[in-house]
DNA sequence: AAGGACTTCAACCGCGAGTGT
DNA sequence: AACACTCGCGGTTGAAGTCCT
């Protein structure tokens, strides 16, 4: 039914040279972002759409801010994978200048263990005794790699929800912000938190954001919407970088 | 110095949502 | 209403780099 992506025999894969890299830049920057299917022929380039908004979201965006994460951001993903699990998209929306990609894998690379390390469980952010099952017995030894990290879910995702639409989902419903296990779940009852949710590290200026900070106070509404909607304990890592 | 184990991160894949026809 | 198409997301993979023995 669903066509493929891109004509796979015809397409580059793997790393991008700096050619493409150029080609992609220079195509962007006359022509803007946006039509991503059509893209890689009008910039004759030999890769399929997905794959170049890939590279531009992830490394080629003017915008991007590279290199380590300062410890007010490391603290800011910590609280907002507690509140919202592994919604990569929407904790990147607060951290100007983050992708999506990148928090993905600072999170399974350093902030789990960081966690771990401080004895609490990174899949839902509590201490100590429900310190992972370990989901496959491989990972029984605690230590998490990228990979196997990455699969592991302690709290299992429940139905999967990609859009971000059961955020407003009301209500009845308990698996409003479950997946990735947030501090939601485990069903024990829950008084109100008093989270502060204007979790975002101040923007730097510039007029070339205006499109990402327009999307970013789209953003910053569901998940003011999302707070109205939470109950939930103080989870110890909320606790411990408030 | 060598090579195996481990870590990092760029890139790919498959799926679901949104939108147009 | 049903289908086709594009876009964006989260999970996963694998090459390259680093560490350890």
């Amino acid at each position: 039914m669903r066509k493929p992506c891109c004509d796979k025999q015809d397409t580059n894969k793997g790393a991008w040279s700096k050619q493409e890299d150029q080609r992609l830049i220079d195509y962007i920057r006359t022509h803007g972002e946006g039509c991503w299917r059509t893209l890689p022929q009008a910039a004759g380039l030999l890769r399929c759409g997905k794959s170049c908004r890939l590279r531009w979201i992830n490394y080629l965006r003017p915008d991007l801010k590279r290199g380590n994460f300062a410890e007010d951001e490391e603290d800011l993903i910590i609280k907002l994978h507690a509140l919202l699990g592994n919604r990569w998209s929407l904790i990147a929306g607060r951290l100007p200048g983050r992708t999506d990609n990148e928090v993905k894998n600072y999170w399974n690379s350093h902030l789990r263990r960081k966690l771990m390390n401080m004895g609490i469980d990174p899949n839902n952010h509590r201490l100590g005794h429900s310190l992972s099952r370990p989901q496959n017995p491989s990972d029984a030894s605690g230590s998490a790699t990228s990979t196997s990290g990455s699969k592991s879910h302690a709290c299992p995702p429940p139905v999967k929800s990609r859009s971000d639409n059961n955020i407003d989902n009301n209500n009845n419903n308990n698996d409003q912000v479950s997946d990735a296990g947030s501090c939601l779940e485990d069903g024990h009852p829950h008084g109100l938190l008093d989270l502060n949710l204007d979790l975002t590290i101040s923007t730097i200026p510039s007029p070339k954001l205006g499109i990402i900070v327009e999307e970013d106070n789209k953003k910053r509404s569901e998940l003011s919407k999302l707070s109205r909607d939470i109950e939930c304990a103080p989870s110890p890592t909320l606790l411990l970088f408030s």
